[in-house]
DNA sequence: CCTTTTTATCGTCAGGCAGACGACTATGAT
DNA sequence: ATCATAGTCGTCTGCCTGACGATAAAAAGG
């Protein structure tokens, strides 16, 4: 096919980002609200609504740049190189999947390259951007208010556009993910204990795991733990140890998910 | 941010397709000549080079509906809804990744979602579209042109664009699935046999596996294997049992890949 | 100060599964 | 008839996991 830039429809390309954390026990997921200034002008679909956050690729830049910028807009997170030491304000990064339905946004043809982060639990949320307001959500009361088949079931907030369908891709990767590797470390601060890394396991599956099967799983799986010889008692009870994500990337034997 | 057609750049929007198979004993990609026609203009980058099927998605159609045409259009073959009985020209398909660094096309800004399709042996490859000519090349020799840092090494053709580090991704995704799904049935027709079912895991995985143990696992797994009472003798040897892909899309525990 | 509660950590034991490999079976080829 | 080739069934051993007892070290409550 010859160039001709009549020969193909232009296309609005966006990244949405899924930013995932776990506080107090529960697995939440960043959202915004979607612009009040321009709803009064009767502009903007899905008005008041909660959306992932997210904006428009520019000209001159990767889709991974455009996804680390609106990270570090909405959040003030940096994404993480795991090859190299960790900055104070990591985050995990990845592209999650590609969401281009023609009708997904009723103004135009919209192509949005959804990006998956996990951080460790954050002070508070930053709004940035055209975003006016930013919260923490559990993941389990925004995705309930659909049911099988996409109908909305009346619970409560919806998110916008086809988000709660991204929502849902990016929990189950990481549900998934941090079976096999060592992905549930960036939910969890620079030091952090055995028991806090078990609880991160058990807000992500929605599971009650065995403490010592646990602890023998996670610090017999060589890189996957490295000791930095402090201990802390936040947790109350015993003095535990605290360890630094190590090397390892790929946990094999992986940990096992509990059946159903 | 209001709605401003000026405000966002445009984008072109393909599909790349990594379709492979299994042809003696070895994984195989198709691979077709970018539109010689065009070249005698001088208008298209990477003339004569081998490059991965795609094309433009129409501006009413979705990235799956654009996959799948594309698909039919060089192969013939159609996408296979997992959960209905496979029509005989069954692959599969999902989406893989999308890849839009700017510079990619050195013509224009495009986005293109690459996709992921899984076939058995077919006669012969049907060019299509704008592709001249097309054919199965092992990935093998497609992806030892480049080394860790993608520079060329010269042992052969190379392929165009960037899509040597798409196949390289469509080529670990598929590796890495058939350990945890029943995907690895994707590569065989409707019926086949427990012997055939191993060729393809080693040659996906570049692995010997033991039949023995190949054997326990694979019809040990509930679900994955469902007998049709037939048998063959067409590797030679002793007759073999003929069997179709069972309901089951999760292995649990999964195919183990042997360590390097 | 002592007891209770909480969390962390070590140990033990039985069952399941995978890797290594022996043995036997049923075809076609020579 | 013998051989080569592939398929199928068993056995054994070691590793890992799940279940769960026991101990350790702190905070909280009396």
């Amino acid at each position: 096919m010859p160039y001709d830039p009549s020969a193909f429809p232009p296309f609005a390309v966006t990244v949405d980002l899924v930013v995932l954390t776990v506080r107090q026990h529960a697995l939440c997921a960043l959202v915004v609200r979607r612009g009040e200034l321009v709803v009064r002008r009767g502009e903007q679909p899905h008005q008041g609504r909660w959306a992932l956050p997210g904006g428009f690729v520019r000209g001159d830049e990767d889709l991974s740049a455009a996804a680390a910028r609106e990270l570090t807009e909405e959040t003030g997170l940096l994404p993480h190189d795991p090859t190299r030491p960790a900055p104070p304000n990591a985050a995990h990064l990845e592209q999650l999947a590609t969401y281009g339905d023609p009708k997904r946004d009723p103004r135009m043809r919209v192509v949005s390259v959804a990006h998956l982060a996990l951080a460790p639990d954050l002070p508070a949320p930053r709004a940035g951007g055209d975003a006016h307001s930013a919260r923490w959500a559990p993941v389990e009361s925004l995705l309930k208010q659909e049911d099988a088949f996409g109908r909305e079931t009346g619970h409560g907030e919806l998110l916008a556009f086809d988000h709660a369908r991204i929502l849902a891709d990016g929990v189950e990767r990481a549900r998934s993910k941090i079976e096999y590797s060592s992905l549930a470390t960036a939910f969890c601060p620079r030091e952090f204990t055995v028991g806090e890394l078990r609880r991160v396991y058990e807000a992500v599956w929605g599971v009650v795991l065995d403490p010592r099967n646990f602890h023998r799983k996670v610090t017999g799986t060589p890189g996957f733990l490295v000791p930095t010889g402090g201990t802390t008692t936040r947790q109350g009870g015993r003095p535990a140890q605290l360890f630094r994500a190590g090397g390892a990337t790929l946990l094999n034997p992986p940990m096992l998910r509990p059946e159903v």
